[in-house]
DNA sequence: CAACTTAGTTCCTTTTTCAGACTGACGCCT
DNA sequence: AGGCGTCAGTCTGAAAAAGGAACTAAGTTG
């Protein structure tokens, strides 16, 4: 499996995983979220080498997941805004989340807490059926191969 | 940031990349929830390096995710098989391969199609809030400090 | 006994990442 | 006008990770 062409995999996962699928775009994805927008600010809160944000945000960008708008002519200066793309990242970032929360966590409780402004209260996030609603867990699920392949390899 | 002290950093999404947050070991968790269970048929399926297969292996053993359990004793051979730790993985697989299947996907239609067993229909993921039930949108979630971050850094 | 299977390990090359200095365009202060 | 600071990057050499392929080990099959 090459790197290069693995968003061009017959697999949803892969696809996915070709964009997103490292650490360091992992965490500038979760500053985006929680409204950073600028290179100084990613750098100096992520301590990532300004080399590697550069190519990160290029690819977001190329991948149409951030969007560079110019924020000041004089110096010419950019800051990077999630896409309805980039925004439809969400559940996999609170999924992500919330499974840190479940599994990851220590004595002192949760880093950050959610709360719901709909509803007003603290949440977690659940995935649940687009057909009855109910909880989703592995197990209770069928794979059947789509028309987006032809064999069944898995 | 480092990478080996990222498990510990006041952020549930750090530490859940500091375990799955890498291409081959999202892959390979992928291969898990369609039932793959032994070294061979990773390998095979993936055409992943023998090296990094058994690195990844090791690494998702020693964070729970997989239990190393042996399936004949006379030559000792072992499968990986999930853990609940690593079965309440599923919601972050299935929103990544729902985002592929909305953004990523080419003519030929997904690669996949998913059944809920429970209702008998082709279902997508719907990632909704514990409290009130209804869709999470990425605007609609405020963000607090919770008890296991002591400063508001973001 | 030779060939095959399964689950790795070892070795060497190539690619990525890291850390930090450097660039360039401007803005502000005196 | 000269110097300092800010922002958004680029460049460079060293270190770490990944890739590729052969090798080991224990047992099974023909």
């Amino acid at each position: 499996m090459k790197w290069d062409t693995l968003e061009e995999e017959p697999c949803s996962l892969a696809r996915t995983v070709a964009v997103i699928g490292d650490r360091w775009t992992l965490l500038i994805l979760r500053e985006c979220f929680l409204r950073v927008r600028r290179f100084e600010a990613f750098q100096s809160s992520l301590q990532i080498t300004r080399h590697l944000l550069s190519e990160r945000l290029k690819k977001l960008v190329r991948f149409g997941i951030l969007r560079r708008v110019p924020y000041s002519e004089a110096p010419k200066r950019y800051e990077y805004i999630l896409t309805q793309k980039g925004l439809d990242l969400y559940p996999i970032i609170m999924a992500m989340v919330h499974w840190g929360d479940a599994h990851m966590g220590d004595e002192r409780g949760r880093p950050l807490l959610h709360e719901h402004k709909s509803c007003g209260k603290l949440f977690d996030p659940v995935m649940v059926c687009s057909e009855c609603g109910e909880v989703l867990h592995a197990k209770q699920v069928h794979v059947h191969t789509g028309p987006g392949r032809k064999e069944a390899a898995g």
